[in-house]
DNA sequence: GCGTCATTCAAACGTTTGTTTTATACACGC
DNA sequence: GCGTGTATAAAACAAACGTTTGAATGACGC
């Protein structure tokens, strides 16, 4: 519910009545309604954490690298199979942060982020934390993050739902591509499989 | 007060208060607080098309164009030196929706956007309204967004303030780039006449 | 001067908010 | 059985919210 409609519009008696709880329960059990948002958001990064940090593999080409660690973070932010509101309480917190915010960035964005920056210093074979590296991997992130940030917006600019199950894959697909044609020119030899490196590794439904 | 603190966050007593006027104007004047809620954001996105619309010079190339249209989008989302409640208020208005969406979409945001589908229709030589261009475009803006939509992790994860005034145009030149990079192949010539109509091999499967 | 209208003001209204209180039910050691 | 500590329940609390009321003010035409 905090992620949803929002800190304060989440209204405790809400919480509590979907959670069959009485109100009197989070002055118990966590203080105040304060109390009750930070520990939703713990264990909102904890499971965030855990579900992510699988499934890119490190010995594949770097341009597979990059198709499935845009696939992982579109299918975070946007599978409707899972929870949706864990991204979307990260996306409130940056838009509206409060003093939980650090934990965020350092337990769960800053790791997700480096990994991406490898797989573009890979890539190019510039250095890991390098300016030019971290502004490409920016770029990528953007492309990601708008699909969630405002999908009302994007469903009617497009015309189609993006947020439907099927298209996932095929976003992954188009915003890997489009990244590795950016990165064409600075790309070096050995993976170099022009831009198909990266297709086929779908997980399809 | 809207665009800082949220719809529901800003109470009347402080607007009155801050604007010098009674409480009950806005039951006089608006009917209530979503209608003055409204009536700002009607003046928001006026103002806002009237800065933006111009400084596109339609005659350049359409490389020109790009970076144009990209530093004025940037310039009105991040420069500090005009009223940043404009870009605040709609970012909230995307995250999350109120009844006022419609008007600002079809007002605001979608003129704007069809300019740059335009834009990018014009160098790839497709269709404006083809969904590749679209798409392509919801990526030019996906990289412009970031940047006002998350500036505390973004100087986190670049190290740098990025919403410093002398930054800006660097960001532009950054992301016109590297669009222009990704758009290499699918680029006409300078002889800007060629065959109309979808170019033979499309990306997409 | 006087009535009329639009506007402003302080006060009050009825809700809803987060939080606290008070009472009750249950489990366990002795 | 009994005292003790823990958990739940309903009710009450004060504060803040958006909105309404009713009187006061001022300008204007006649």
């Amino acid at each position: 519910m905090f992620a949803e409609r929002g800190y304060r519009d989440a209204t405790v008696r809400e919480i509590c009545a979907a959670a069959g709880a009485n109100i009197a329960a989070v002055s118990y059990y966590f203080g105040d309604k304060f109390g009750l948002y930070r520990a939703v958001l713990r264990v909102a990064h904890d499971e965030s954490r855990r579900r992510h940090m699988s499934g890119v593999p490190g010995d594949a080409p770097p341009e597979a690298q990059l198709r499935a660690w845009v696939g992982g973070f579109l299918r975070k932010l946007l599978d409707p199979e899972r929870p949706q509101w864990l991204p979307r309480l990260m996306m409130r917190e940056m838009v509206e942060p409060t003093p939980a915010l650090d934990e965020v960035i350092e337990e769960s964005i800053r790791p997700q982020f480096d990994q991406l920056a490898g797989i573009i210093a890979a890539l190019t074979g510039r250095r890991r934390a390098s300016r030019w590296v971290r502004e490409e991997a920016v770029a990528v992130v953007g492309q990601c993050l708008i699909f969630r940030h405002c999908p009302v917006v994007l469903d009617r600019m497009l015309g189609v739902k993006v947020l439907s199950a099927g298209r996932i894959e095929e976003l992954a697909d188009a915003v890997s591509e489009r990244v590795l044609r950016g990165l064409e020119k600075e790309r070096r030899g050995p993976g170099r499989v022009a831009g198909r490196g990266a297709r086929g590794r779908g997980v399809r439904p």
